[in-house]
DNA sequence: CATGAATGAGCGTTCATTCAT
DNA sequence: CATGAATGAACGCTCATTCAT
C-alpha cells in the first residue's frame, strides 16, 4: 500500500522539479529531497533516473487520455465535444506544465531510442492519439469531417495545434488563445470563405459567429 | 577568416553530434574531437557548452529564416509561394534533421530561462515567424487568407503544422505526407465543406484538385 | 537446533559465493537470497558482514583440523601417514576450493588487524599448524624427520608446499601433482642425492623408489 | 616527462595505501590525494581503481623479476647464488610488504577473471618463475639438483617456501628465518639424513654446517 | 591564438545496516 | 524470531573548465 504511495510521491517530485530545470539539471538528491524519501529509495521503483522519468512522462499519457477519454455532457453536438477535448487537453497543458514539459522531453528522447522502451513509449502515445482520433471520427460519421484523411492523421494535427497554442502563443492575446480558434483553424482553415462557394463570407460568417472571435485584428503575438 | 572557420566547425560538430545525443550526453572532447580543434579552442569562441549549442540554435533559426525568405519562382501564385515555404521548411527539418532538434531543445530550455539570453532567441525565433508571416500577409492582401487572426499567429500554426508533420507523421504514409495535405488542412481546415457556403462540396472540390489528394481513405498512420 | 541451521545455511551461502566473487563484490542480498533466509536474519546470527565471512572462514579451519586429525589407517608407516595427510588437505583444498580461498582471503586480511578478531584468528591457525606438526612429530620420535627445526615450523612449510601445489601448480601436469611429489620434496628436498652421504645415489635412489616418481624428466609446468 | 612520473606517483600512492588496507577499504579519493593529483588524473592513466591495482601489482613483478636476474656476485657457487636469490626475494618481501601484499592480492583475484587480464598477469608471473628456474637450472647443470622435476616446478616450491617464511613465520625465531634454513630445507628437504645413504649425519652435518645451524631445538613459532 | 593535461566539484548508484511489522 | 522495505553514507567515475606551455 505503502509501495504505491512511494512510488507516485517520487514521480510527483520529478515532476515537480521539472518546473525549473531540464533532466539533467535535476539530482537524484533532489527528486528524494522532494519525495521526502531516501535516496537509495528511488531505486527500489525504477531502475534509474532516466526510467524515473521515462515512467512519469508515461502516467502523463494515461492522465491525459483519460482526459480526452472521459464523457463530455450529454446531448453536445460534436463540435461542443471536440472543444471540450480541446479545453481539456489545453488545460491539462496549462495546469499540468511541467508534466507536459516533461512528455515533451521524453518525446524528444524517444527519437534516438531504440527497442523495446521505444515501443512502450509509442504504445503510450498512439493511445493519446486514439482517443483523439475516436472523437474526431465521430465527425466523420456525422459528416462534418473530412473522411480522405485518416482520424489519426487529424487526431496528431489538432495535439499539434493544441501543442502551439500552449508553447508559441502563451504570450498572445487572450481572444487568440481561445480554444474555439484552435477549433476554428482546425475545422476551417486560415483561409479565406469567399474563395470557395458563391455565398462570399456569409457561409463562412455564419459558421464562425458561433462564438468565434470574428473581429480580432490588431491582435499580435507577443514574446512570452 | 580562419576565426569564422573554427567557430563553424565547432557548431557544425555539435550539430552533427547532436544526431543520436542530447545536450548532456555530449561531450566537449567529442566535439573538439568532432571539430578537429583543441578543448580549450572552443572556449575562445564560445562561452560555454550551453552557449556553443544556443549560438548553434540561432544559427539553424537564420539559416531556415534565409529559406524561407529566398525569393520563390516569380509569377507564382499565393498558394503556390507558400507550397514552396512549406517546401523549404518541411525539407530544412527532414535535411537538417539534427539541427531542427538542436533548435527544438533549445526552445524548449528557453521555457526556463529569462533574461538577454532569453531575449536573443524570441528575437531569431520572432524573425522566422515574421518570415512565414509575410508570405501569409501576402494571402491576406490577396484576400486568400482571413484577417481577423494576425498572420505571426497563423505562421505559428502552419509551422507547428510542419512539425507535427516532420515528427509525429515521419512514419506516416507518403500520401499524408505530401506538402499539399498540411498547406490544404491549414487552408481549409479539417471540416467538410458541405458546412459552410451554399455551394455544397464543389466549392471545396474544386479547391482540393489543385493538386490535393482527395482520395486518401484508408490511410492510416503507422508507428513511427 | 533451528538456530544453528540458519547459521550453517548462511555461512554455506557466503561460502558457496565466495567461488566467484571477491568478499566486497559479494553483497548481504545474495548471501541472504542464497541462504533463503531474511537479510535482517543475518544480522541475528552475526555481528555483520566481515564476522560472516570471519567465522566461515574459522570454521574451515576447524574442518580441515578435523580431517588432519581423523585417524589413518592403522598399522601405516609415518610416511603414509605423512602422504594421507597430505592427500587430505590437498582434497580440501580442491574440493573446498570456495572455503580455502575464503581462508586464505581472511589470513590476508589477517595482517591488517589487531585485537581479539586477530588473537582468535591466529588461534585457529594455530590448531591447524599443531595437528600437522603432531604428525610430524612421530616422524621425529620415529628419527626420520629432523629435529634442529620445530615441526611447527616444518608444518608450516609443508602447508605451504599443499598450498603451492594447489594454487600455483593447478595446472602442471599429472604426475606434478602427485602428492607424493610434494612429500618427496618436503622430505628429500631439490637436492640431488650425490651431495650428500658417501652411498653416492644409491641411498637418494633407494629413498626414492619408496613409490615416488623418478622419470619425471621433460615434465614441465604450463599456464594455468 | 611528467606523464610518467604522475603515472608512478599514483601507482606508489596505491602502494604504500595497501599497507594498511584492502582494496575496496581503499578510495580514489585517498590514493589522489595521497600521490598529490586530482582524482580525475588517475582515470588518464588507468582505466579504473581495478586497473590501478593490477598495474601497481605487474609493476611489483617485473621489480623483484629484476631483482633475481640481476648477476650476483662472480665466481659464486652455485649455492650461494641461490641464497643471494633467496636473500632478495626475501628482503623483497620483507622490505616492500605492501607491494607484496598487493601482489598477493592481484593473484588471489586472478583465480577468478579470465581473458587478457588473466593471460597478462600470467605472462608476468612466468617471468618470474622463469628467472627463479632459471637459477635453478644452473644447479642441475652442475648436478647438484634433481632433474625429474622440471626446474619451474622447483621455483615455484622455492617461491612458496619464501612466502611461508614472510608470512607465516614473519614472527618466529631469528634463527629459524635465516635464508639458509629455507635454501637447506629446499635442498635437503625436512627428512633425516640417517635414513638415506650410509654415512650416518656425516654426509648431511657437513652439508649443514655450511653456515645453517645445527641446533635450532627449542625453536617454536610464535603468533605474529 | 591553440592546445590538451590536469583538475575536482558533483552526480548516479550501491549496499550494509536498521527496525517496524 | 524473522523479514525486507527503507535508508543515506559513501564511493567510483565523469566531464566542463582552466591554464601552463
Amino acid at each position: 500500500m505503502a509501495r504505491r504511495d512511494k512510488r507516485q510521491d517520487i514521480m510527483r517530485a520529478a515532476e515537480k522539479l521539472f518546473t525549473t530545470r531540464r533532466f539533467h539539471e535535476i539530482t537524484t538528491d533532489e527528486v528524494a529531497e522532494a519525495a521526502q524519501v531516501g535516496k537509495g529509495t528511488i531505486y527500489r521503483y525504477f531502475q534509474d533516473k532516466e526510467d524515473l522519468f521515462f515512467q512519469t512522462a508515461m502516467s502523463g499519457f494515461d492522465e491525459l487520455c483519460d482526459l480526452v477519454r472521459r464523457k463530455g455532457p450529454s446531448g453536445a453536438s460534436f463540435r461542443e465535444q471536440l472543444l471540450e477535448v480541446c479545453g481539456r487537453v489545453g488545460m491539462f497543458f496549462a495546469r499540468r506544465k511541467q508534466l507536459f514539459r516533461l512528455m515533451q522531453a521524453e518525446d524528444f528522447r524517444m527519437a534516438l531510442v531504440a527497442g523495446s522502451i521505444h515501443d512502450r513509449w509509442l504504445g503510450h502515445r498512439k493511445q493519446l492519439v486514439a482517443a483523439v482520433a475516436d472523437v474526431i471520427r465521430k465527425g466523420v460519421a456525422e459528416k462534418v469531417i473530412r473522411e480522405d484523411l485518416p482520424p489519426e492523421v487529424l487526431a496528431n494535427f489538432l495535439l499539434g495545434m493544441l501543442r502551439t497554442r500552449a508553447r508559441d502563443l502563451a504570450d498572445a492575446p487572450e481572444a487568440v488563445r481561445r480554444y474555439e480558434v484552435v477549433l476554428d483553424l482546425f475545422y476551417h482553415g486560415a483561409g479565406r470563405a469567399v474563395s470557395r462557394g458563391t455565398a462570399g463570407q456569409a457561409g463562412r460568417g455564419a459558421c464562425r459567429t458561433r462564438g468565434l472571435p470574428c473581429a480580432t485584428g490588431g491582435l499580435s503575438t507577443r514574446g512570452r
